[in-house]
DNA sequence: TAGGTCATGTAATAGGTTACATGATTGC
DNA sequence: GCAATCATGTAACCTATTACATGACCTA
């Protein structure tokens, strides 16, 4: 369970609440693992029932009280023991892949909007990684930042910004090609009057 | 629940029995998207129950009944209406990335290992693509195709293959940087020294 | 005064994987 | 003779999402 790896990772740079790990994901790692307070939960009290973490109950005025976790030596022998670990590369599933696959039974139109809405999207989170995700990571860095993590924080946003890129000319490549495909439909159709 | 979406999508081509409904998902889409035996068949019960498709129970000699399935209109409606939807753009969960971004903690050594572990299993899945898959596509099409689905699964396996190709440089790109980090470390210590 | 932050969780649901259960037929 | 194919499912489990529950403090 990747979840408690990263929640492994995180408390590496020190101990912290349940609510503060979820800010760690909101603000470093969300868009390639997001995480939900109603599952970090729930998880950081099983990793203290594994003995990879503890915590200390700390009661505060006017708020309610903090569950503060720290690592335990198991829970960073875990962590290390993960990390070493290659992984095996997972299918993952694509929902617009799925569409595009079926889509031969409806308008070119129509496809071509999915298309472009999809677009859009990308085009948008693309802009979203080359100021935002930049921004926060740089602010990280400078608060948390060990040697290392620059160099891995900046290869995983080059990854994503990458990736979006290729998707984005993928998209206005296939659009060309539906709307050429359309093109060659009406020749064969005048050929045939 | 995309799982429907693409039972209905395979069942426009005729009908179908669950079993030969999870061949087509093992001969077509299994890269972008598997399904299980175990997952389809009480999904098509389900949908059967929600009207979206029929069966009819037909008994064999020697081999278990089969149960064929086929489309109704409701089931032709909601298909349409999935394909015509523009899909909102998912983050997806990214293993491989959660591992680098907390590698700050172990060996470089360790971490290009892992990486160099990815880059052979996506060179390898990238072989897959420009072969077998697109054997299996080219099959599909002499035995299935309607017109427009040559132009859109050809362009699913470009998608693939561009997606691989770009991970496997971004692998090669990402080892190399970290090998140059090593060596200004070294730098850096023998010009503290 | 309205919305965001801090702070903890539980419950229900959805979607998918793995293991279990059965067993004859077909092809190498 | 052994593995793959055909043919149906059920049950347990894992992971993640969404909704529910509570409530005070801080800032514009």
């Amino acid at each position: 369970m990747s979840l408690k790896h990263a929640l492994l990772g995180f408390l590496v740079y020190g101990d912290r609440t349940g609510y503060e790990l979820g800010r760690m994901f909101d603000y470093s790692i969300t868009h390639f693992w997001p995480a939900n307070l109603s599952q970090i939960y729930p998880t950081l009290q099983e990793m203290a029932d594994e003995g990879l973490v503890t915590f200390r109950r700390v009661e505060q005025e006017k708020r309610p009280f903090r569950k503060v976790f720290t690592l335990t030596e198991a829970g960073r022998n875990e962590l290390e023991h993960w990390l070493k670990e290659p992984l095996t590369l997972v299918p993952e599933r694509d929902h617009f892949l799925l569409q595009l696959w079926f889509s031969a039974g409806i308008d070119k139109a129509d496809t071509i909007k999915c298309i472009s809405a999809y677009a859009e999207q990308v085009s948008e989170r693309l802009e979203w990684y080359k100021t935002e995700a930049k921004a926060r990571t740089k602010l990280g860095l400078e608060r948390y930042g060990r040697s290392m993590d620059k160099v891995y924080w900046n290869m995983t946003i080059d990854y994503c910004i990458k990736q979006y890129e290729l998707w984005l000319e993928w998209a206005q490549d296939a659009m060309r090609l539906i709307s050429a495909y359309e093109y060659e439909d009406a020749e064969v159709k005048a050929t045939k009057v």
